[in-house]
DNA sequence: GCAATACTAGTATATTTATACAGTATATTC
DNA sequence: GAATATACTGTATAAATATACTAGTATTGC
């Protein structure tokens, strides 16, 4: 077992089960036959940026990032593999050319991803226009979407 | 200084500086002429859900609460007024059908939003077809999507 | 091959966080 | 007001988590 594989086990597992502390992890890991020490844990969770979050109930949980952007970066990351045609800037303003019928889609995960750049975003069926806080914004995002590809 | 009052310094707190561990609240309200223990302010991080997130710089940070979901929803939300036609299950499959062109945001969206009781799902230009866990899953999923509309 | 370097993980322990318990204050009921 | 219940907090400590140190293993460059 890489410690990538486990890496992908501990995000399965929170997203999965309840888990209170470091030690069920050790414990569920070893049912699966995977030896593995709570300082491992420690520092998985920490490379993973896990949460341990206060919950409802009066316990605690762990979960995954509240970075979902990570997530969204991803598969940003694999949509703009697929579909990207080309990016332009102009003042604040970013434009996203796309494959036909993708634009739509694009738009909708770049509004998710909450981008601190991002003021807002208009999606037609092969372009995105993404209207940004100011010029440097507009800069930095497209770098950001050019880091996708 | 009652507890309420607390409760919202703690939370701009959080906002405003890095915070890394509780001796630091401890330490800042001190300085502010709030005598306080670590013990109360571990009660106060419980109850107002606050978390301590790795950092990318490799130390740890408190923050506030990663509610996210409750935006995604929000999104999906309000999505779902804008492009619903209809919904129905089979089996651990439901079926959401939008107006043309926007069941693939739709998709993006509820595959972002990471339900736990959702597999997968596909996307087409009016139809989504979601996989949820198993047939409760579903309903669950289904009830979840009414409620939004 | 071998040395140098970088990763990874366990052990032991330091650090950090949560909580049982007890005391004090505050509200509620009679 | 006294009696009782409820909320809040400090102290001391238990529990949980992070990390210094060490050793093993892989990787690189010679």
């Amino acid at each position: 077992m890489k410690k990538k594989e486990r890496h992908q086990l501990l995000r399965q597992l929170v997203q999965q089960s309840v888990i209170r502390k470091q030690e069920e992890f050790v414990d569920i890991l070893q049912k699966r036959g995977i030896d593995i020490t709570q300082a491992t844990i420690s520092r998985d969770i920490k490379e993973l940026q896990l949460i341990k979050v206060p919950a409802k109930d009066g316990g605690y949980q762990y979960n995954l990032p509240p970075d979902m952007n990570y997530n969204i970066s991803k598969k940003l990351s694999r949509f703009m593999k697929d579909a990207f045609v080309s990016v332009d800037t102009q003042k604040e303003f970013v434009l996203i050319k796309t494959l036909p019928g993708n634009a739509f889609a694009l738009g909708a995960l770049i509004e998710t991803a909450n981008y601190q750049e991002v003021f807002g975003c208009i999606a037609g069926d092969d372009t995105v226009l993404i209207i940004c806080r100011d010029e440097e914004s507009a800069e930095r995002f497209q770098r950001r979407i050019i880091s996708y590809i």
